[in-house]
DNA sequence: TCCTATGTTGTATG
DNA sequence: ACATACAACATAGG
């Protein structure tokens, strides 16, 4: 499920244990979120320690605890957390949870494709902070996606997008609606693509980024119909701007869906391109 | 039974 | 070395 915004939504899911002590640390110290840490003795050691604060980058967590303990959650493809009464059970899913006097936290990941991680240090780790700049954030220009998409030339669009190194956050369903907002085919290759197209792309990456933020990123409630989003993954699905069939196909590695109607194969005349013969 | 799934990573291939 | 493609991971649900 988790992408920018829905990883925003479960961050906060832990704000009201803000300041919290925790009591007890509850493991699957086998499960394979855990790749090999030593969950034993980090559990041990967080145990007595008040967790502090939190924030989200790309599709990352990070949880801040008093003694310079660092928590870094990463959800995968099935993960989430949630907040429960201390009389709650968990379960097999359940791979780890923070008990405090009132609630239960728990990170919960049927696929294990997700990830827990520990540090203890005065500041951020290192990996932590060389996450690349937010869409939202004056770093993230046109110009360096011109750059980026020249030297990825060979790659289709698609595929680029999904690059955590230059779209943080951005997941197989915030391309797809990022690509039908900016009329570009999934399969139009980096280096085709022209300076207006890019920026085109640029905007469209930031206001779904915004938007998905206030609304999924807020209550988990699905963005309106308007969207690609309610449609891509509905059989028969149409385009709510052209009323045409959606098409799918795999992109990337990814399944991928997009309107014929307005994302050409090739890029649509236009006649703002100066004098005839130019 | 078989196919799909909002992600990442290691390995193979050009 | 460099970029791209693809299988693998583990589980649930249609």
């Amino acid at each position: 499920m988790p992408e920018l915004a829905e990883v925003e939504y479960y961050r906060k899911r832990w704000n009201p244990a803000f300041g919290q002590r925790i009591l007890a640390v509850h493991t699957h110290p086998a499960a394979k979120v855990f790749r090999g840490s030593p969950v034993r003795a980090w559990a041990a050691a967080l145990r007595g320690q008040t967790l502090l604060g939190s924030e989200a980058a790309a599709k990352q967590m990070l949880f801040r605890f008093s003694g310079q303990h660092w928590l870094g959650l990463h959800l995968g493809m099935s993960g989430s957390l949630s907040r429960q009464n201390p009389e709650y059970r968990p379960g097999r899913h359940d791979h780890l949870v923070l008990a405090t006097e009132r609630d239960l936290l728990v990170f919960t990941d049927p696929r294990m494709f997700g990830r827990v991680r520990h540090w203890q240090g005065p500041e951020a780790p290192a990996e932590w902070r060389a996450l690349p700049p937010p869409l939202l954030s004056e770093q993230f220009t046109p110009e360096a996606l011109v750059t980026y998409f020249a030297r990825r030339r060979a790659s289709p669009v698609k595929a680029l997008l999904l690059d955590q190194g230059r779209f943080p956050g951005v997941g197989n369903w915030m391309a797809d609606e990022i690509l039908w907002r900016a009329g570009l085919h999934p399969r139009r290759k980096g280096g085709d693509l022209s300076r207006e197209e890019i920026g085109r792309l640029h905007a469209e990456c930031r206001w779904v980024a915004r938007e998905a933020l206030a609304t999924i990123g807020e209550t988990m409630e699905d963005p309106p119909a308007s969207w690609l989003f309610p449609h891509r993954w509905a059989d028969g699905g149409t385009c709510p701007r052209s009323g045409v069939k959606l098409e799918r196909a795999t992109i990337g590695g990814r399944t991928t869906c997009w309107s014929p109607a307005l994302q050409p194969i090739t890029p649509k005349m236009t006649r703002s391109r100066g004098p005839k013969g130019s």
